[in-house]
DNA sequence: ACTACCACACTTGTATGGTAGTATGGAAGT
DNA sequence: ACTTCCATACTACCATACAAGTGTGGTAGT
């Protein structure tokens, strides 16, 4: 098995459908289409141009994901932002990455430490280009690496849905500079701990570096209150 | 907020796509669709009375959760149950319910508390009455309320989600009357260790809670090796 | 001014016809 | 006997028409 340390673009099928669904997931992620705004099927197969089946059939998926709401005979809404359920997948996260950076200390492939390592040099001259979209693509591969590592490439798919909540209440991914050395150096510390299999300093790092950018939220909430579900 | 100690009946909605989701979704999971059926949009909406199209976008449902195969211009055929997503979804819910079990040990309402030791109750009565189909659901009920009582109702849905795949694999939720006792003493012993807060206690049992069952998996692919995929 | 009512313009849910791609079996050619 | 090709009967995908529920604004009646 080989490990890719680029960041990954996953195979979106050609068909209207799949395209409708991942422009329109962009757009609610990116928050382009804001918490609370209505969608309806027709206006959208007029803007993709296609009728309102594979409209309906995108609506119906993102729903499944809980990034939409539809309300039979009303319309159908992009979510609020449910704090709940973003701390939720937060804490999942969290758990799910921990474990596995633990058995990354028991068992972890010399190819995929390898990819780590590589990664981490990438990482390093991203930052001195400052390009912040290419940082937080490598950030995911590095997470990636870990799973597939451990053989636990579906543990990896669940926790990418999971990041859609948390990526929307996370100021569009707009981290500074300063947050990147703190993020890089947390990488380098999992590497290191995985090479030596020190789980208890992996684990450690790993719940830190999840735990970073809570505040991002409440600060979300109050410059757009009415973004969140629930007023208080 | 209550506890509900019952076995839980979620809402489904009245609609002809809710209502095939929810009877295809049955079938699959007790093997009387097996892995590898061939399902037909035509067919089914023979079979429910319905149109195709409700029907179709069941199969959409259906495939997002991994339950089916849509090949496009061939057909839709219930997936082969893949050993190392059944392994993976037991080791997602390990993590996540370890964790909620050392949160209970923290902090834990008391009305949950007391759902718990009436559930207890009831799987008492239950298993002298031998009833497998309340035992089960009483089971799933005391983890429910482990969950809710933590504030953790999100997390829950999504283990609910893994369950499918879990399920699938174990024979048909039938445990003889000695496991029955076996997983009665465990329940006892958490809800003990969260009274007690024994967190270490708690999460130790938890884990071996959840270990269980997993020669179940290879008893059935040796019984129907047709059912797995990749055929080693 | 206020209320009750209703037509109408939306929404999503469902049914159905047409299109294009795929598998298959039988016929024709070697 | 074996291969090649093609008609045919499927499949899912998409477009479109109709059904049924919901919100709203205007209007008639008080």
């Amino acid at each position: 098995m080989t490990f890719n340390v680029r960041p990954h673009r996953q195979p979106s099928g050609g068909s209207a459908r799949d395209l409708v669904y991942a422009r329109l997931r962009e757009q609610i992620l990116s928050l382009e289409l804001p918490p609370g705004a209505a969608l309806s099927e027709q206006e959208s197969a007029l803007a993709f141009q296609v009728s309102r089946t594979p409209v309906r059939e995108s609506f119906l998926r993102l729903a499944q994901e809980g990034l939409v709401q539809v309300l039979p005979q009303r319309g159908t809404f992009v979510s609020l932002i449910d704090a709940e359920l973003v701390e939720e997948a937060r804490f999942m996260r969290e758990q799910l990455e921990a474990a596995v950076v633990r058995l990354a200390c028991e068992k972890f492939p010399p190819e995929a430490l390898k990819a780590l390592d590589d990664n981490l040099l990438e990482q390093k001259t991203s930052m001195k280009r400052e390009d912040e979209r290419e940082l937080f693509g490598l950030d995911e591969a590095f997470h990636r690496v870990l799973f597939e590592g451990c053989g636990k490439r579906n543990t990896w798919q669940v926790i990418q849905q999971m990041n859609a909540h948390l990526n929307r209440s996370r100021l569009l991914r707009l981290v500074t500079a300063h947050e990147w050395d703190h993020l890089y150096e947390q990488h380098e510390r999992m590497a290191r701990a995985i090479r030596e299999r020190d789980a208890d300093e992996a684990e450690r790092t790993m719940r830190e570096h999840l735990r970073r950018g809570i505040s991002d939220m409440e600060q979300l909430r109050q410059s757009y209150p009415q973004y969140f579900k629930q007023g208080e």
